[in-house]
RNA sequence: GGUUCCGUAGCUCAGUUGGUUAGAGCAGAUGACUCAUAAUCAUCGGGUCACUGGUUCGAGUCCAGUCGGGACCA
């Protein structure tokens, strides 16, 4: 492992809004691979932050009448607060209104300036008058419509001071090509060379008072503020003592990585490099882009209304569970989809069943001796020792995966060998052993799962911070620091410290009976719309259900069933499946092509192991059943009501 | 439209530089156990590895094309 210090940035958010699931995530992640350092011995600092000027700063503190600090620091408390919540430690967070920051901002722009690397020039643009904003002429509209407002726009042309990017264009290139692990994923490295394959322009780095106040103000012109993003990114560097400490600084940077979301990699890979390649500053050595949480929304359409809030998953089931989702089920750097039936099935087999119940069956069964301590170990037989080295396996592949940044293949490695405690129990018995009298195999085998236990929870620490403590402290290890030499070695844990139950580690999430009523109903609505309609409802009630036009597109047989079929149908631009029982009535080349009518906000469902989103309409008597279509023609989508 | 990545069991995905019977988790079926959170454990998947053609003694793994999906750019 690397001994020289650890160093990682989030981005600094934005704080014209809320936070949401993307800034969780990196913050989570930054947080989680701090804590992974700190365990492995290595000096760390994890910094975040607010980026706090800019005019949709200026804008929102205009529309809640204040000023735009007063607007910046309200809004920074939320983010605050949701790391507090998230139980995130960082070591420093930087809001870019603080002096600290500000003045370094100036030294490097007066540095730049008096070196001729930022110098003054006109350039010609558009300017939307009611929004307020200047465009190129690429940006317009046809008609040289403001791309925004879609109104006229004026050419007009403004002074403004640029920073001499493109000198730095063929160095770029040829520093990514020569360091692979400068940008990670690699196909972001790609991007961005695809991205430096055209010339490269300067950067216009100021932006005139006449239009933006809220700003750092350009030492040398007081008519200009600094653009927003040479004013935020100089945060990874203004927060580690760059022109201010010199001895902070030289520890930290440069920093081991710059977290960032995909969609900031231009400024990051782009005009951050190239920055402090003008201030002659070593280079990060890793920028490491990750992918998006896709939430149910955006997954599924607008219009199901089934959508989670994955900031709730953290209220509803725990921050610590919430955690070890994000950071479980997402591949680093590839997009990964939110919903609560994927978080739920996680919860229950990773952290319930397999972890928590392991746990809690060798607390009891220990509690259950006559003496309730960590027993002595005997000699290891052949279950013994391929279970423990399952266990010290799991220790290296957590190493390995966080140097390759696939923290999710750590973790899976980790509960691989939750499993390996689990089949061990069922393989040794210890249950038996105990019936039978067997002191010396049954105390071997209540060590082991302890031992593995220590150190299981030591290697799930940085993510399950809170949980992993609980088993600690079940243990009678809750005081003792946590590092890895430690998690090396098989024997630490002392014989004879008395365990304590902690009680249920992961309670169970039921929701088996809510899925089996909405298969049922699923299954049998098509059969029983027509007939008997009971109570009457409001209007109000009526509309709940959306209902819309949709056309078969596909059309198969669910195979070993004889009453369904699954379709493929388009609502206006959106395509979903849903599984219909109206097999004895159609086969699949009659209903293809048809315009059908559709619930369209009908919680999902799995049918017969096939998910279904929707459901048609069709009426029924006897042993006759038709489909419910609209006369002539209609665009599928259309609502119906 | 250009560049690029992907398309493997019902679902999520692993599959190193081409080489013996293509794997895991979840879901499902059957059985076992009872220390445990109706948890756990064992057995059961014969999947045209999207399609077509090619290179090779041999390709999920390389090449070309087709279809489908994503990313970036325009």
């Amino acid at each position: 492992m690397p001994k020289s210090p650890f160093y990682i940035t989030t981005p600094i958010y934005y704080v014209n809004g809320k936070p949401h699931i993307g800034h969780a995530y990196t913050t989570v992640l930054a947080d989680v691979l701090t804590r992974y350092y700190k365990l492995l011995g290595i000096e760390s600092h994890f910094l975040t932050g607010t980026d706090e000027h800019g005019s949709k700063v200026q804008e929102a503190a205009v529309k809640n009448h204040m000023t735009p600090q007063e607007q910046c620091d309200t809004t920074v408390g939320n983010f605050i607060e949701l790391w507090k919540k998230l139980d995130i430690y960082y070591d420093d967070f930087i809001r870019t209104t603080e002096e600290r920051h500000k003045t370094i901002v100036r030294k490097i722009l007066q540095d730049l300036y008096d070196r001729e690397l930022i110098y003054k020039a006109e350039y010609k643009g558009w300017y939307c008058v009611p929004c307020e904003r200047f465009f190129t002429e690429k940006d317009l509209l046809e008609g040289n419509l403001c791309p925004e407002c879609k109104r006229p726009t004026n050419e007009l042309v403004e002074s403004n001071y640029f920073f001499k990017m493109s000198s730095y264009q063929e160095w770029l290139i040829d520093y990514i090509n020569t360091h692979p692990s400068f940008i990670l994923p690699s196909y972001r490295a790609n991007e961005t060379l695809g991205f430096l394959r055209q010339p490269l322009g300067d950067l216009c780095v100021s932006r005139p008072k006449s239009r933006l106040s809220w700003g750092i103000e350009l030492p040398f012109d007081k008519d200009y503020v600094c653009y927003v993003w040479f004013d935020a990114l100089v945060n990874y560097i203004s927060a580690v003592g760059y022109m201010a400490d010199e001895k902070k600084f030289n520890k930290w940077w440069p920093a081991s990585y710059h977290l960032i979301g995909k969609d900031i990699l231009t400024t990051h890979t782009v005009y951050w490099p190239t920055m402090l390649k003008s201030m002659n500053i070593e280079m990060p050595k890793t920028i490491f882009a990750h992918g998006w949480w896709l939430t149910g929304d955006q997954k599924m359409g607008k219009s199901l209304g089934n959508t989670v809030n994955p900031m709730d998953m953290a209220e509803k089931y725990g921050v610590d569970a919430f955690k070890y989702f994000l950071m479980a089920e997402m591949v680093l750097g590839q997009d990964a989809t939110f919903t609560e039936d994927a978080f739920i099935s996680k919860y229950n087999t990773d952290l319930a069943n397999d972890l928590g119940n392991f746990l809690n069956r060798v607390i009891k069964f220990i509690l259950k001796q006559p003496s309730p301590i960590i027993p002595e170990p005997g000699i290891n037989d052949d279950n013994d020792i391929e279970f423990k080295n399952e266990v010290m396996n799991a220790v290296n592949a957590m190493e390995t995966a966080l140097l390759e940044m696939k923290l999710n293949k750590g973790i899976d490695a980790v509960i691989a060998s939750v499993r390996a405690g689990n089949r061990y129990m069922e393989k040794t018995a210890p249950w038996k052993l105990a019936k039978e009298g067997n002191l010396e195999r049954l105390n071997s085998v209540l060590y082991n799962t302890a031992e593995a236990l220590r150190i299981i929870s030591g290697l799930l620490y940085p993510v399950i911070p809170e949980k992993a403590s609980v088993i600690r402290k079940a243990l009678g290890i809750g005081d003792e620091k946590l590092i890895i030499d430690d998690l090396r070695i098989w024997g630490k844990l002392k014989p004879g410290i008395s365990v304590t139950d902690t009680g249920v580690l992961f309670p169970r999430i039921e929701i088996e009976k809510n899925e089996e009523k909405t298969k049922e109903k699923a299954l049998s609505a098509p059969i029983q719309v027509s007939e008997n309609v009971v109570d009457m409802i409001s209007i109000d009630d009526f509309f709940k259900a959306k209902l819309k036009t949709a056309k078969i597109l596909k059309a198969e047989k669910v195979t070993k069933t004889d009453k369904l079929l699954k379709l493929a149908i388009e609502i206006g631009k959106e395509e979903r499946q849903i599984v219909a029982g109206i097999a004895l009535f159609y086969t699949p080349e009659q209903v293809i092509g048809k315009t059908i009518v559709i619930v369209s906000n009908l919680k999902p469902a799995k049918i017969c192991g096939i998910e279904s989103h929707g459901m048609l309409l069709a009426a029924k008597i006897d042993d006759k059943l038709k489909l419910v279509t609209v006369d002539g023609e209609i665009p599928s989508g259309a609502s119906v009501g």
